[in-house]
DNA sequence: GGGGATCCACTGTTGGATCCAG
DNA sequence: CTGGATCCAACAGTGGATCCCC
C-alpha cells in the first residue's frame, strides 16, 4: 500500500481523531487548550482565522474533530456536542445557536426524538474570551461537560413544544425572538431576504424565511455561573 | 432611484434578455451566431471558456438567456429548451443530457407531466464543431427549432415509461445504457462514488448513483439529417 | 462506438457563530 | 441589551455537457 499525499494534511500526524475517544480523554484534550490563545491553535491545526463561526471550527480541529460529517452531535460514538461560548469577565455575551428549525423536520419530531434534545443532552462548553479584544489574541477557557439538570430539561421542553408546534404550521414567521423562556427562535440566513420553500399544514407550499432555535443568554449565564460559581473567569 | 454598479455586468448592456421575445426572434438571434467562433462569442459576452458544460453556458449567454432560474424549459415564457450538439461534418457526436433521474421526482409523474416531455417539447437545437478542433476555435452552426414528430414522441414514451417505472422503483441501478431506444439512463455525478438518499417504493432510506436521462446520440443523428438532408455541415 | 466516468461553475444549504441599531 | 441581521467556509446539488477505455 502507498499512503497519498494529499490525505496528509499539516494536522492529521499530530491529533488523532476522537471518534473513538472516551469522555474523559475528550475533556482532557479541551482541558489543555486553557490558556491558548485563537492564532496559536489556528497556527498550530492549520487553521485560517476568520470571522463568527471560524473560532468554533477552529477549536473542533484542534480537538481533532471531523467537521460536516455527522447529523446530530458532533461525535457520533459519544453523543457530545461541542459549543464555544463568547466570554468576558464571567459574562457571556452572545445566545447561542442549536439548531434550524424548519417545518417539515419539526412536524415530523417529538421533544424524545427532536434534535435539539439529542444536541443539547451532553455538551462540551468550551469558555472563548470576547469582547473588544482582537480575535487572533483572545484565550480559550476552561472546557467543562454539561447535561441539562431536570429543571433545565423541563424548561427547554416546555420551550420547544411551544415553538415547534408554530413553527410546525409554518407559523413561525409571526414568532419573535421574545418568545421561549431558555429556548428562542431566530432569523437564521445570510441576510433577511433569503427564503425557503416548505409546505404548511394544510400542504400549501409557501415561502419562509429561515429561523434556528437559539439559547438565550442568560440561560448558558446561569449554567456557568453554577460550574464556576459566579468568580470572574475568561 | 439609483442604478447599482455591480448589476451592470459587462454584457448586460448590450444583450437584452429573451424572456419576452418571440420564437421567431429567438431564432434570428441564435441564426446570428452561425460561423462565430466559440472564443470570439466568449470575448464578447464575459464568459470564460472552460472544458465541457462552457459551451452551453457561453451559447446561452450569447442568447441572452439568464442561467439556472428556471426550472422545466430554459426559456419559461416561451418552453424553448436550448441544447447545443457537437457535430463533426455531419456527424453527431455525443449523446445529449436531458435530465436528472430520481425515484421521488419521477414516482409523483407521469409521461405527460414529465420533465423530460416539456423539455423535449421545443428545443432549440444550436450545432457546434467538434471533435479534434481546439475548444476555443470551434465555429456555431446554424441553429434550428424542432419538436418530436408523432413517430418521436411514441418512442421517448415508450422508453420514458420503461425508465421511469423502474427508476421510481429505486431498481435504476440495475438500468445500463442499453435500454431504451431513444432514451437512456446514464449515470450523472462528479465521479463513480457519489451516492444521494432516495425512498425506494416500499419507503426504505436508500442510497443510489445518481442517473440521468440522455437522447442518444442515433436519435439525434436522425433529426439532423432530416433537417439538413444528410449533406455534410458543421 | 458507446457505456460508464468524469469535468466545471454556480447556487443553495448547513453548521459554525457574532454584529449592531434602536 | 437583545432581537433581528449578518458573516464565512465547506459541502451538496444542479445544469451544462464531453472524456475515454473496453
Amino acid at each position: 500500500v502507498h499512503v497519498s499525499v494529499k490525505s496528509a494534511a499539516p494536522h492529521a500526524a499530530a491529533i488523532q481523531h476522537v471518534a473513538l475517544l472516551s469522555e474523559a480523554a475528550l475533556l482532557a484534550r479541551a482541558g489543555a487548550l486553557a490558556g491558548r490563545r485563537l492564532d496559536e491553535l489556528c497556527a498550530l491545526h492549520g487553521a485560517r482565522a476568520g470571522k463568527k463561526g471560524r473560532v468554533g471550527v477552529t477549536l473542533e480541529r484542534a480537538l481533532g474533530v471531523e467537521q460536516g460529517s455527522a447529523r446530530g452531535a458532533d461525535l457520533p460514538g459519544l453523543g457530545i456536542e461541542i459549543k464555544t461560548l463568547p466570554v468576558a469577565h464571567g459574562r457571556v455575551l452572545e445566545s447561542t445557536w442549536v439548531g434550524s428549525a424548519t417545518p417539515s423536520t419539526l412536524a415530523a419530531e417529538t421533544w424524545a426524538t427532536s434534535l435539539v434534545r439529542s444536541k443539547l443532552a451532553r455538551v462540551l462548553w468550551l469558555p472563548v474570551e470576547a469582547g473588544p479584544i482582537a480575535a487572533s489574541e483572545r484565550r480559550v477557557g476552561t472546557a467543562f461537560l454539561w447535561s441539562p439538570d431536570a429543571q433545565d430539561e423541563a424548561t427547554l421542553r416546555a420551550d420547544w413544544e411551544d415553538l415547534a408546534d408554530l413553527v410546525s404550521r409554518a407559523l413561525g414567521f409571526a414568532v419573535s425572538a421574545r418568545r421561549g423562556t431558555a429556548l428562542q427562535l431566530r432569523p437564521k440566513a445570510r441576510d433577511a431576504s433569503v427564503r425557503v420553500r416548505a409546505s404548511s399544514e394544510s400542504g400549501e407550499r409557501v415561502q419562509i424565511a429561515p429561523q434556528g432555535f437559539y439559547l438565550r443568554r442568560t440561560f448558558t449565564q446561569a449554567i456557568v455561573d453554577r460550574v464556576f460559581g459566579g468568580s470572574a473567569r475568561s
